[in-house]
RNA sequence: GGGCUGGUAGAUCAGUGGUAGAUCGCUUCCUUGGCAUGGAAGAGGCCGCGGGUUCAAUUCCCGCCCAGUCCA
């Protein structure tokens, strides 16, 4: 980035200088001509510890005190968003305020909601949990506070000196001294865009960073960079992105030792007493170890090894062992992450997160469960629930969506089942440790990663159980690399290609086909223009013909010219144009076609996606508000729709919700339909319109339907009594935290009803009962059945046992031999046969029938049943085997039994005889 | 969405291409004045579901369902 970029007249005017930081090198901009260091870590110390540099504020004091400052500015204040970024399909959680407003408006299609605007928005960020406690600035959760301006071509805001002077202002405004900020140089790239940018830093400390994003990778008329490799285009929109962090200038303002002191103090009193540590609080010399650990941390990065050079420096600076100092720290270190997670919990839980073992829901249920870890660990006795309900408390719950009961039931479920885990992890890892104590080997690394894998188990908990059991464990520092490694080796790149890319150029020269599917919904025949035709694709000037979206299928139908008829089999929206893929003739540009489409399909499409709306709606009233839609499919013979939910919906709770769609539909409300600005939508439903994923564009189109109002493209009913019914065929568990509810609407639910009655009927009538009677019979037929085994294998023992009574043996060569047709199943023949050779006899028995089946079984050495069986088998047609006392076969020649028996008695008296 | 592990008696789990097992629990009886306990006998299994291979499948192969778990 060229350095020109920096060179702002504020600079100028106030009497900055551009200084070259002599310990990193980096440029940086400052009042101060004496100084020599750009301020950043790990250049310079905090100096802030014990000598606050802000007037005091608490979280709230400082948001808002930020919130008015840049209202009074000329900002707008917006309210936050979710940390769960249900609007973005590339990432699962926010991650910053500018992630809010990607991508629509950062691209420009959508406008700002206001501008310039201002938000505190807290962000989740997972990437450096380890260091979370250790560090003393780490946060899994953090406000980002922000001021933004979107400046076009036609309308400049405010660009780089107004938002270096807001800044500074700002920073006058809640005490610090603005001749100790420098301004460092720090060109900015992510997410395809890239800007110049400035991190603000005082007191050693970053507390916020100004971004000038004005670089895109598409291609512009301006004079192309290229950064790292990549070229980057100026962009039609320059965007003011500011990130202040709320959280640090709230420590920097009460220069406490870490930031979890300054940002949840009675949380962290609170967990202390409940882990009996209540009295590290009243330690000065704790104060200062912290702060002495909080210092050096903060000039190095700590994951991995590092910690371990952390605490020797620390213990150096206070002169105690390295282990002692571990040993007093550890535990408080553990504390700070129970606050810090259960915070992030807070958020994720009441923002409407599902713990699952996908997506964000697996996210949430990694921080539970570390948690629960810790507070393991600490032994804390207090439910997780009661310290998540007590950080919820302390933002607010008017601040969330999820019901508090709610929140609470998911945790402990997930405690419980966490509990279940371990227990489970448990006794599979000590019957592993036997198993290789007595082969006095260590247990290998395979088993570990396996245990961990597909159970669970932490590697540490797998080392303590086995270690008690007497085995030997050894493991790797990089274990959890090792298995990263493993999982990349099967990883496999899905290429999803797009048929209808190659047309981008094309679509360009085309006009937008006008929608009639939306103006006139019910219409099914219309008259167009062929305005372009290649491949078997018809554009038209417009169409009644819906094409593929949101989760609703392309309809199907017919269009007529005056030289052919061809087939509509396919339609899809390529921008604003839609393409009638053909078949069965062609169309030519100029052609005025009649259209038709396929009626009952498109009816039966309408019935089935408002019944998914009405469906979705009584969901949430029989389940709670959390209920999500997770991703829908209609089509017309059945749909389904999968909504986000804790646990398994019962058969009550099924019928309850179909009982109140029914109604809903029954209560024939209109539909209602319209274009909505869709910031405004956006603040005026909130992102629950957001069910079936995120439409592009400015303005969106909402539907109501019987309380339920959603972004929606598809075709609907006039009114929910156009639905006429709707049957529930099923219900799936999907996944952890998402269930399936498979449904059929209008005629397809009458079918469907039919068929369930058809079963019914054809099953009664096997059995020649009434309807009414078939649970009770089919139970006393099962029972029955059941008791005659039982009987069965009574008489067959009784058999047997009189067999072996009667049963006559020849003594050849001093052995007791049986040759015998007997006509039992093969069971029993062997029963009776390895009876016999038990006292050291010879039994080859055979039963006939449809098949034969034989059994030999051997008591003596000298004659191999398994060898013998084959060639008896082969005479009946068929194969058998078995080991040499006991061997089992068949074939499908039961006439040549007798033949086959003789040959068998042959080899039997040879083999005894040598 | 992908990978991995598992599904056998009420519970926890062995096991095998050829007669389904153990421990706990349960029932009954015996020992005892009664209880803890000890002893004996017994009941309890579509070996998850559907296909395939085989003379023979709980076991091997394929598909599905269910549960668990790791990762994006």
């Amino acid at each position: 980035m060229l350095e020109e970029e920096y060179q702002l007249d504020y600079f100028k005017t106030q009497g900055f200088t551009r200084k070259i930081c002599k310990a990193c090198g980096s440029a940086y901009w400052t009042r101060d001509p004496s100084r020599e260091t750009c301020g950043d870590a790990p250049c310079e110390p905090y100096t802030f510890i014990g000598n606050p540099i802000f007037k005091p504020h608490t979280l709230d004091s400082m948001r808002e005190a930020y919130l008015s400052f840049f209202e009074q500015q000329g900002h707008t204040r917006i309210g936050r968003y979710p940390v769960v970024a249900r609007w973005r399909d590339d990432i699962y959680l926010t991650i910053a305020s500018i992630a809010d407003f990607q991508p629509f408006v950062t691209s420009g299609v959508v406008p700002p909601p206001a501008n310039p605007l201002t938000i505190s928005q807290p962000c989740i960020r997972l990437n450096d949990l380890d260091s979370v406690g250790k560090s003393g600035r780490h946060l899994t959760t953090f406000e980002m506070m922000a001021h933004h301006a979107f400046n076009t071509p036609n309308e400049e805001i405010y660009w780089k000196d107004r938002t270096v002077e807001l800044c500074d202002q700002f920073i006058a405004s809640i005490g610090g001294d603005i001749t100790k900020v420098t301004y460092k140089e720090n060109p900015w790239i992510g997410g395809g865009n890239a800007g110049p940018s400035v991190e603000v830093l005082i007191g050693g400390l970053e507390v916020a960073t100004l971004v000038f994003m004005s670089l895109g990778r598409q291609k512009t008329d301006g004079q192309g960079y290229d950064l790292k490799g990549e070229m980057y285009y100026p962009m039609q929109l320059r965007i003011v992105d500011t990130g202040y962090g709320l959280e640090r200038l709230v420590w920097a303002s009460k220069g406490s030792p870490t930031i979890y002191d300054a940002v949840f103090p009675e949380m962290v009193s609170r967990v202390m007493s409940a882990a009996g540590l209540s009295h590290m609080l009243d330690n000065p010399d704790y104060t200062r170890i912290l702060a002495l650990n909080a210092k050096y941390a903060g000039l190095m990065d700590i994951s991995g090894t590092n910690l371990f050079n952390l605490r020797k420096k620390v213990a150096a600076a206070i002169e105690i062992s390295p282990d002692k100092l571990d040993k007093m720290i550890t535990p408080v270190e553990k504390v700070y992450a129970v606050v810090d997670h259960t915070r992030c919990l807070a958020y994720m839980l009441g923002d409407c997160i599902v713990p699952s073992n996908v997506r964000e829901g697996y996210l949430a249920r990694l921080v539970i469960r570390r948690t629960l870890r810790m507070m393991h660990e600490l032994r804390i006795s207090e439910p997780l629930a009661d310290l998540i309900e007590a950080q919820i408390r302390i933002i607010g719950t008017e601040k969330f969506e999820q019901d508090l009961a709610v929140v609470r039931e998911i945790v402990d479920r997930e405690t419980e089942k966490y509990a279940q885990t371990l227990e489970r992890g448990t006794r599979i890892v000590q019957k592993l440790a036997k198993t290789y104590k007595a082969k006095s080997q260590r247990v290998p690394l395979a088993e570990i990663i396996t245990l961990y894998d597909s159970h669970g188990i932490q590697p540490e908990m797998v080392k303590d159980i086995a270690t008690k059991e007497g085995a030997v464990v050894e493991l790797p520092d990089n274990f959890y690399s090792i298995v990263a490694d493993q999982h990349s080796e099967s990883k496999k790149e899905a290429v999803t290609e797009d048929k209808t890319a190659k047309y981008a150029d094309r679509v360009q020269s085309l006009p937008p086909t006008r929608k009639l599917y939306y103006e006139q919904p019910s219409a099914i025949e219309f008259e167009a223009v062929v305005i372009d035709f290649f491949d078997n694709y018809a554009v038209l000037d417009q169409t009644v013909f819906y094409p593929e979206g949101g989760g609703q299928p392309a309809d199907t139908g017919t269009l007529v010219s005056q030289e052919s008829m061809v087939r509509v089999d396919d339609v899809v929206k390529v921008g604003e144009v839609i393409f009638h893929h053909v078949s069965g003739g062609i169309l030519s540009r100029g052609d005025r076609v009649k259209g038709m489409v396929d009626e009952q399909r498109r009816w039966s499409l309408m019935r089935h996606h408002t019944a998914t709306h009405v469906l979705l709606h009584a969901a949430k009233e029989v389940l709670g508000a959390h209920i999500h839609q997770a991703g829908a499919q209609k089509g017309h013979e059945s749909s389904r729709i999968d909504i986000r939910h804790f646990k398994h919906i019962t058969d009550d709770e099924l019928h309850r919700i179909e009982i109140a769609a029914n109604r809903m539909i029954m209560a024939n409300q209109p539909v209602e339909i319209g274009v909505e600005d869709r910031g405004r939508a956006e603040q005026k439903y909130g992102f629950s319109l957001y069910q079936g994923g995120v439409p592009t564009g400015k303005d969106i189109r909402v539907v109501k339907v019987a309380g339920d109002i959603e972004a929606c493209a598809g075709t609907h009913c006039r009114s929910t009594g156009e639905v006429g019914i709707l049957k529930i065929i099923r219900v799936e568990h999907i996944q952890d935290g998402i269930e399936r509810i498979e449904f059929a609407a209008g005629i397809a639910a009458i079918y469907y009803m039919q068929h369930l009655e058809g079963l019914v009927a054809a099953s009664a009538d096997t059995l020649s009962v009434q309807h009414e009677n078939l649970p009770a019979t089919v139970e006393r037929f099962f029972s029955e059945w059941k008791d005659q085994r039982k009987d069965i294998e009574r008489m067959s023992a009784k058999l047997v046992e009189l067999e072996l009574q009667t049963i006559e043996t020849e003594s050849i060569g001093g052995v007791a031999v049986v040759v015998k047709r007997i006509d039992l199943p093969a069971k029993d023949l062997s029963a009776i046969a390895a009876s016999v050779a038990e006292k050291g006899g010879v039994a080859l028995l055979a039963g006939g029938g449809e098949s034969a089946r034989v059994v030999l079984a051997s008591g003596d050495p000298r004659v191999n049943a398994g060898e013998i069986i084959g060639q008896v088998c082969g005479l009946l047609g068929g194969k058998g085997g078995g080991k040499p006392t006991l061997a089992q076969g068949g074939g499908p020649d039961a006439a040549r039994l007798d033949l086959a028996l003789s040959v068998g008695k042959e080899r039997i008296i040879t083999s005894i005889n040598g």
